[in-house]
DNA sequence: TGAAAAATGACTATCGTTTGCATCACTTGA
DNA sequence: TCAAGTGATGCAAACGATAGTCATTTTTCA
């Protein structure tokens, strides 16, 4: 006797639009013959509830299309089943990957993002109120420099807080993130075993972690190769700041025979730049490597050889985190670094000996 | 008399951090001597309050930091603060560019947007229940096939719903678009002005409204100007659909002189296929024509031509129409046309008539 | 068969708001 | 001077759930 057919006397709300009455605990309860307390406990997870009974339930809510009011649920558990997602630019393709694959992940987890980004110069740490207002389960900081005052709202927040992409020295706070100075490293002793000698370094954004920890790494492993300290030019992680740095080394006294930028999409501005200023051929004169693996980068126009960031294991890190935190065990902030690897293509040529 | 320093009593939490009691209205009443009700309408638009009042009330939240839980809030009224926006692809550069300006105008008015994106197939109208669920005060599907349950959830939607870049036939629901029809039109005509005669067309997905206008038209546009009708490929709406469109027209027994993709992305595959064959130089042999404008298509290594998309335009619209649906006036759902325009770059060749 | 354990329902308190209703203090006009 | 009108205010009932307590079944297992 399923009566799930009619149930359309929903009244005209006042804009003119049907107002379908959202059913309720207490409508289930009824349907399924069994108190609210039932349904209630029917949703919540190891609660003392028989199987019986519990699928009852389910089918009648089911029937009725009714899922617990998650604002109602929330302000009772101070969960709302959302997650705070905090990030600035998406200039940078890769970000939106990343948003991607975190709404996607949550998404499995029945659980939803919820995006902050700040108005025009608004400081980032007045976001975070606003996001622990409505009950978010977990914040993620990304594509974001963190600031001190930040620092010291996430070390009191009421919520993990993860820090994705970014790292801080006060290991206060959890983070994810490539492992930067190992892919500089990587990098380096690509080149260096590919017979570069004049190294480059296309930096991001100053003060940037993620550009600050590859240049450390590139760097060391260049010394470690018998290779002099690269050139340094900075192109703000972007395109054209890469267009730019590309010329800009070009002009210096000495010419690089290659050049590793910060991210991909300067790299691809140094492409660009190169195939500006005439008589120089990649890989030929210069080889040219980015870091991130974007889809652009596989495109045949530019082929660059780049250090892919393991998107989805970084996420899937991040998970495992806002996860744990929610145990009561009292976990200690965790910083962790996920293994990139270099992925080779056209912009680089050939290391004589066979990579291991 | 400001009490402000010494909140300091955080109880530990049960994971070990600090919990930070957001202050209620109850605290704030308490503190400005006056009743929950009177913080209320303080914070009410229009509510029946004195000014002494309210900004004794006023001051007094600002002191202690409160602001309204909008969980609690959204209970009662049925409007959280939030925007749900409904994606599924992120892959076209497009999209992320809509959602950041989408974030960044909700911002603006205090609103913040929710994500939804289907899990691994979920079907789509699922997610608008859910949506609601939050007590969302609007819905923007943006980048998703509209189904035709999709559609009649929308009607008896409890809050405004607006497609946007999609248009359906039915026009029972409000929807945001370019000028598709224009668009391709006014690209069809600035081909033949140029002097091409054997035009091609790259379709995105089979379905997708925005290619089936931007098709309607520019065959239209071609028709008009005395050219026969575009040879034709289907491209997904990806680089390498486009990458394939590419291949697969020239090994056409005519030979087209010029290609329009139903993007830009598909436009810049294009190029790139083209570049893969032999003896095709761009534009003297072949003019190619995107649709988006976005950032990789004023690339020195592209320079693609392109009909750009008003995204602020377009948003701001959307804005307009969501304001507009939440008074009590029983607006009739509207289909807004933003217009475009033609962004020329090395991809074509100069029209020989300056044009006005 | 009996005792312990598990499941259930009824009830109540709570989460942090908004809001209808009643109240009360004023002003105002006849 | 009094009735009516106006605006500000507080009280208490929602909103839709969860969680705890307690009494009452039902099931489980020696």
């Amino acid at each position: 006797m399923q009566n799930e057919s009619k149930r359309r006397s929903a009244p005209k709300a006042k804009n003119g639009k049907a107002n379908s009455p959202r059913a309720t605990a207490a409508d289930v309860a009824r349907a399924a013959g069994v108190s609210i307390s039932a349904v209630s406990r029917a949703f919540t997870p190891h609660a003392s509830i028989s199987k019986t009974t519990k699928i009852r339930v389910l089918r009648a809510a089911e029937s009725l299309a009714y899922q617990p009011n998650p604002l109602a649920r929330g302000l009772i558990t101070r969960r709302s089943g959302m997650i705070a997602l905090l990030m600035t630019e998406v200039t940078n393709p890769f970000y939106p990957t990343v948003l991607e694959t975190f709404a996607q992940a949550f998404s499995k987890q029945g659980k939803h993002v919820m995006l902050f980004t700040p108005a025009q110069d608004e400081p980032l740490e007045a976001l975070l109120p606003r996001a622990f207002g409505y009950g978010v389960e977990g914040v993620v900081i990304t594509s974001a420099r963190p600031t001190a005052e930040m620092m010291s709202a996430c070390e009191t927040a009421p919520v993990p807080v993860v820090l994705f992409n970014r790292t801080v020295e006060s290991s206060a706070i959890s983070a994810v993130c490539c492992d930067n100075e190992a892919g500089g490293r990587t990098v380096a002793r690509f080149l260096a075993e590919g017979g570069r000698r004049r190294p480059a370094f296309v930096a991001g954004l100053p003060g940037a972690s993620t550009s600050l920890y590859r240049e450390r790494g590139f760097t060391s492993g260049l010394i470690d190769a018998g290779l002099p300290a690269p050139l340094r030019a900075e192109g703000h992680f972007t395109f054209d700041g890469g267009l730019q740095a590309a010329k800009s080394l070009l002009s210096r006294d000495v010419r690089p025979d290659c050049i590793f930028a910060a991210n991909d999409i300067m790299a691809l501005g140094v492409l660009d730049g190169l195939r500006r200023v005439g008589g120089i051929r990649v890989p030929d004169d210069i080889w040219v490597v980015g870091f991130d693996d974007i889809d652009a980068s596989a495109w045949p126009s530019f082929g660059l050889t780049t250090f892919r960031q393991p998107i989805n294991r970084m996420v899937a890190e991040t998970l495992r985190i806002l996860d744990l935190a929610d145990t009561d065990a009292p976990t200690s902030p965790s910083t962790v670094l996920v293994p990139g690897r270099l992925i080779e293509r056209d912009s680089t040529g050939r290391v004589p000996t066979a990579p291991r």
